[in-house]
DNA sequence: CGATTTTTATAGTCTATGATAAAAAATGCG
DNA sequence: CGCATTTTTTATCATAGACTATAAAAATCG
């Protein structure tokens, strides 16, 4: 039983694909509908609406979609490989291949596509800022778990160090989409590795944990 | 002999004043010109049009008013300290300072403040990325003057060790205008600084210009 | 085939917001 | 005072760009 009514001349999938394009480039407000409707085959500004909804809903689906296929293998290696720091040195180099892959727009739609809208937008800008706050936590998740494992000492603050990964993994997004080339990327996460030993160390170098305080301040 | 003409009933210097916390907070886009009359002393639209001549000029100045005050601290401590690690020590903590004082906005205003803009806005973009790539520059400069002096040793890949701390000071930047408390920003230098002496070392360890190729790849 | 359903095409509407025109008001100078 | 000069006031203007109303076209079903 085939569907009834006139059937679509596009893709939904590819020209999903084609927003994210137009999107991770240009962001939120940069990618006009013209832009965008340029980049999904063509397609007319109804046709649009009806498949999608409206910028902002497209919007969204377009960063699920960036999240499931350009950060996934950062997320994977995060959460996939043996130790914490293979886990994080993984996801920093797999975030700063995605981010400069040749043909593809260069940066991170998810730290670049929409920061400081217009009023109007807040949705969107909301949308990614809540997807950036989850980063530290994630990291945090991973180094708890090798603390448990016995792999990093009792007592690291895991909290720190989990800030500092954090901190590199948002400016690897911010300096491809300035421009900055896979090999400056790559030297930025040499460098964020050669903290390793530094920051996980159970000798007086590495970042621990305060004692803890009373309550009250 | 004082000036003719009616006299403006505002302050130029304290509506730039007004105008920079507007935009520091919300962004070239984000910052509608009723936003800005209101931080300005309710000045109207002609009047701060005849002051200042555009949204856009408007923006310019008060970006080098941010890099001349905010940005100053930061700027100072890379120049003027003894040794390259204070220098990008200080440069980092003063970076994080400015992006999390206490009734002040939260972030960088150069790195957040037009990111992926409309197509009309490309100017106030493209004068802030113009900023931006000047930092790994900055930084080379001294980490060279550092080799020059003998506090680093010869060979040592200073472009490498600058795009990491770039990736760190730009960071900040949004990470403080994703709300992250000071106490995490310094967490992040702390890691960006237990990186220093792996980087920096003549050792294996440390970061190495590649031998000379001859031209042509 | 005719009815129904869904998509497409054309042509607009509406709104937010950056920018101005023209005249009034306030000052200095002769 | 009267004129030149500059700023303010008030009232718009202009435009880009998101969105939609209407109806024609293309398919399936009975």
């Amino acid at each position: 039983m085939a569907k009834r009514g006139r059937p679509a001349t596009f893709d939904r999938d590819e020209a999903l694909r084609g927003a994210m394009e137009v999107f991770w480039a240009r962001g939120y407000e940069g990618a006009t509908l013209e832009d965008l409707q340029a980049a999904m085959g063509g397609i007319s500004p109804p046709s649009l609406y009806n498949a999608f909804g409206s910028k902002e809903a497209l919007f969204k689906e377009v960063v699920d979609l960036f999240m499931a296929t350009v950060g996934a293998p950062a997320a994977q290696a995060l959460a996939g490989e043996q130790t914490a720091r293979e886990a994080i040195e993984g996801m920093l180099r797999r975030s700063a291949e995605a981010f400069s892959m040749p043909g593809k727009p260069h940066g991170c739609l998810v730290a670049l596509g929409a920061t400081n809208c217009a009023p109007a937008n807040k949705g969107p800008q909301d949308y990614l800022l809540a997807i950036r706050r989850r980063t530290p936590g994630l990291i945090k998740q991973r180094l708890d778990r090798a603390v448990a494992e016995g792999e990093l000492p009792a007592g690291l603050d895991t909290g720190a160090v989990a800030a500092f990964y954090t901190t590199i993994a948002h400016g690897l997004g911010i300096r491809a989409g300035d421009g900055a080339s896979r090999r400056e990327l790559m030297a930025a996460v040499d460098g964020a590795m050669a903290a390793w030993s530094g920051l996980t160390s159970p000798d007086g170098k590495g970042a621990r944990r305060p004692p803890k305080r009373r309550a009250g301040r």
